[in-house]
DNA sequence: TGGCAGCGCAC
DNA sequence: GTGCGC
DNA sequence: GCCA
């Protein structure tokens, strides 16, 4: 995070401003700095992120079960009569959104709610004005669920759902890695009923190559990643990668490089000082080839190799990776994993990005661009906006590590593992 | 009442 | 253009 | 579903 990825330093790219320049070019004093205090990103320093018990476990999972139902809900035109809308201008998409953000919360709640007065503190601490900031997030709805949950142990919401064959079919076909509702709705009308009946009939299923990885994997792919196996991986990653292009940076990011004890799939970026162009001509689908080679990478989703736009800025492949087994003889589990070559540039930001959470980023990019800017996995530039268009883009900051995009924006630094925040 | 990010790849 | 995942 |  602080520490330059690279011994040697980089020049700054010309297309690139120096902190000076950026700095100066930028509004300061705007209200936004006067409260950015009360940022996700900076005010739950040292107090969210490395809570790692899960007090209120008994809520949250059946506020999960109604965010996953209302998931179906929002994005299946085909499963409702009148035909959803197109774009997640639908109501439901924006209920998950706010429920995760709450379930994020609850699982940061350093005790247990089991009593009505237990609620009550937390109501209180919500709606504190004045000295104390006022926490944002949770309204009148969802105390009632909370409270509903408290008592009875369960949501009737959520049972009369389930109650619809419909809706707890197409949730069981919705785990099925690149199968979202919409597919979920059209194999219920073909008339599938199970991942079993779907593995029978495979071909009347008429699943996209990825679906039928999916399928292949299902039950591996259900499963938390140890960080222990994480760290497995990024070491075969970083052997065959350091054979490919000797000197590479191997950084896995995600949930495990915010401390998680255990992951959902692994992320791994890489980058390297040499030419960006011939970076990104062939490194990556050479480490590719000697992965699949070895046995290693079992299915490869979906590539970026970059015949696009932006060929220049970054390359990927999305795929399934299987380590050998073990020395007493056992099988390993299908995991998901995905490989990211960005150039040395804009690595940090990269860095910063994919290392998350979500809602840590969403701070920063809500923060940056409440000063007139805009952060990616490319860059901080300045922005400019006609009619809610962006009409033009100014150059980036120069930034080595993640710290210098912090200092960019003017945020005090934040390590990794204390960005696991969410609400 | 409008905003909550926006993008690239498979098909 | 739609569906999907990031 | 929450918020300004």
């Amino acid at each position: 995070g602080t520490t330059p990825f690279f011994k040697t330093p980089m020049e700054k790219p010309r297309d690139f401003l120096t902190m000076e320049e950026f700095k100066m070019s930028t509004r300061k004093d705007t209200w936004v700095d006067k409260r950015k205090d009360k940022l996700a990103c900076q005010s739950n320093l040292g107090t969210y992120g490395s809570a790692t018990e899960d007090f209120n476990g008994h809520i949250t999972s059946k506020l999960n079960e109604l965010m996953s139902i209302y998931d179906a809900l929002a994005q299946a035109p085909l499963y409702n009569d009148r035909g959803g809308k197109k774009t997640k201008g639908n109501e439901y998409y924006w209920k998950v959104f706010s429920m995760k953000k709450v379930v994020g919360i609850l699982k940061n709640h350093p005790k247990p709610l089991r009593t009505q007065e237990d609620l009550k503190e937390l109501q209180a601490e919500f709606n504190r004005r004045g000295s104390g900031r006022r926490r944002k997030g949770i309204g009148k709805k969802t105390w009632n669920k909370i409270w509903e949950i408290m008592q009875t142990g369960t949501l009737q919401r959520i049972n009369e759902h389930l109650n619809d064959p419909r809706i707890a079919t197409m949730l069981n076909f919705k785990k099925i890695w690149g199968v979202g509702a919409a597919t979920a709705a059209k194999l219920w009308k073909k008339g599938f009923r199970s991942i079993h009946d779907l593995r029978k009939r495979v071909n009347e299923a008429e699943l996209t190559a990825n679906q039928k990885v999916g399928l292949a994997r299902f039950e591996d792919l259900l499963e938390r990643i140890p960080r222990r196996e994480v760290e497995e991986i990024e070491s075969v990653v970083r052997k065959h990668a350091e054979a490919e292009l000797p000197g590479v940076a191997v950084v896995t990011c995600g949930s495990y490089r915010r401390g998680a004890p255990n992951s959902g799939d692994v992320d791994i970026l890489m980058s390297h000082p040499k030419d960006d162009a011939e970076l990104l001509s062939t490194f990556l689908p050479g480490l590719v080839t000697r992965l699949r080679r070895t046995g290693f990478l079992t299915d490869e989703l979906s590539h970026g190799y970059g015949h696009g736009k932006r060929k220049h800025e970054s390359q990927t492949c999305f795929g399934v990776c299987r380590l050998p087994p073990t020395t007493d003889g056992k099988r390993r589990r299908y995991r998901r994993i995905d490989l990211k070559v960005y150039p040395r540039r804009s690595f940090a930001f990269a860095i910063l990005y994919f290392t998350g959470s979500d809602h840590f980023n969403r701070s920063m990019r809500w923060y940056a661009h409440k000063k007139g800017l805009t952060l990616s996995d490319h860059g901080l530039c300045k922005a400019t906006r006609v009619n809610r268009e962006r009409v033009w883009e100014g150059q980036s900051v120069f930034a080595e590590t993640e710290k210098d995009i912090f200092d960019a924006l003017g945020l005090d630094y934040v390590e990794p593992q204390f960005r696991n925040v969410q609400g």
